[in-house]
Parts: C-alpha cells; structure tokens; sequence
DNA sequence: GTTGAGCTTT
C-alpha cells in the first residue's frame, strides 16, 4: 500500500529501551524537541518486567517528527534506541485480553497466572474494577515473579509520568501527618501565612537550564523521589551510627503496630 | 471521565 507518509500519529514507538530507562528519562529526552502529552513504558501484564520499548506521545506531530529525527538511533542509557511513529493505538485491556494466544517465548511462567485465571476467570472478570486503589494490595506484598497478580497486577498510572505527578505524594503527606500527630501544637495561623508569602514567590518554571546539556543521563537511579534526596557526604563513623540510629528506628516503627500489645 | 495489556525480545 501507499501509506509510506508518515502516519498522522503523535505517538512515537521507542525500541530498544534499556530495562533501567524510565518514562523520566524519556520525557526528557523527547521533552527537548516539543511538548510530551505522555509517555508509556508497557510492561509485561504478568511478569510486569519493561519490554524493551516505550511509547512517547507529543503534542504535535512535528515535534514528534523532529524528536525521531534527532533522537533516532541514539544512545540512551547504553542502548541505542530506535524510534518510529506507532502504528495503532494502544490497546484496552479487553484487546489484549483476546489477544491471549501470543506465544512469547516460554508460557510455563504464565502457567501459574494462566491456572489462576482459568480457576476464577469470572471472577477476575466481574472484579475488574479499576477503581479501586490496589495500591494497599500490591503494598502488602508484591513479587514480581513469585507471586501472581491478584486479579489487579497494580494497574496504577505509576507508568505515566502525566498522571503520577497528578497525585504524587498523596499519601505520603497523610503519613506525615500520621506520624507526628502525637503533638499537636503548631500554630496554623502563621503557617499559613508564610505558605502563601512562599507561594507568592513563583518564578518561571522554564529555567530548567542546570544539566540541560548534559547529554548523558543517569539511568541506574532507581527513583526520582529517592534521588531528590540529596545525601551530603559526611564522616564514616557518623555515617554509621546515623544508619544504625534510622536502622533501628524504622525496624521499630514497622514492627511497632504488630506486637504492641504482646 | 477515557483507557495504561500498544508494535518488544528474552
């Protein structure tokens, strides 16, 4: 057929990501050459591994042209990506769901999942809801490769960069709270206050001009949220004693709630 | 209100 132009998709199909790239590092990349609507780094439903391959959707079909272009066949993460528009549209759950019969490679490790499911597939079906926040499941405990996923393989949008920074740290501000609720004197009054006064103070948010040129990209860090975390290199004893104090103060705080009372 | 299981190769 005749259809060699360019498709009119926005959506580029980035092959050949290596398994530590994250949609950060995408967006980033691509993010140069115009605005990212979305990225999405479909990972396997089962075994919820990355696939290799990523998805980078722009807002206009230019941008996207150019970020082909320039980002084609480079080297990200130690891998050389290569990037073409997509072909389809991302597929729903209940495509994929027909699409049962693609063989990859070895099925023995969907054998467990594809037992569970043949046990209560109504089930499974009737409980899709998406709604509700398995976040609390998959917390509970979550193995990758041992364990199957529960009905829900926790679904979240944490594969969208878009939506992950809708709601980030929801929780975590609760647990905050949570945890220093034993003292309960904090004037709000003034707190407020300043909140605003600092709110007040915001400045231009397209000076992000710091490692900009930097062409290589930190890959190996695990999350952006523990990377924020800037750890000033300190003494070795004090090094130590601090782990050991935070050490023991974490083991305490888990193992608290469980034998209170015993 | 819009999807998240998108064309991959181990």
């Amino acid at each position: 057929m005749s259809w060699y132009l360019r498709p009119p998709n926005t959506s580029l199909f980035v092959r050949n990501v290596a398994d530590n790239t994250r949609s950060g590092d995408l967006r980033r990349e691509f993010g140069r050459y115009g605005p990212v609507v979305d990225v999405y780094v479909p990972l396997d439903f089962y075994t919820r591994r990355p696939r290799g391959f990523a998805y980078v959707q722009f807002e206009d079909v230019r941008d996207a042209e150019d970020a082909l272009h320039n980002l084609d066949r480079k080297w990200i993460c130690g891998r050389q990506i290569e990037i073409q528009f997509a072909q389809g549209d991302r597929k729903t759950p209940n495509q994929m769901k027909g699409k049962e019969g693609r063989n990859v490679y070895s099925s023995s490790r969907y054998d467990d999942y594809d037992r569970y499911r043949r046990s209560r597939s109504r089930s499974y079906d009737r409980r899709r809801s998406r709604s509700r926040s398995f976040d609390y499941n998959y917390r509970r405990s979550y193995s990758p490769r041992n364990s199957r996923p529960t009905g829900r393989p926790r679904r979240s949008r944490s594969h969208s960069d878009n939506d992950r920074f809708k709601h980030r740290n929801r929780s975590f501000s609760r647990s905050k709270s949570n945890s220093r609720s034993r003292s309960k004197s904090q004037p709000k009054k003034e707190m407020k206050a300043k909140s605003r006064s600092r709110s007040a103070s915001h400045t231009k948010t397209r000076g992000t001009s710091k490692t900009d040129s930097k062409t290589h990209y930190k890959c190996g860090s695990r999350y952006e949220k523990e990377s924020r975390k800037k750890e000033p290199p300190r003494s070795k004893s004090q090094s130590r004693s601090q782990s050991r104090s935070r050490s023991k103060s974490r083991s305490r705080s888990w193992t608290s709630p469980k034998s209170s009372g015993h």
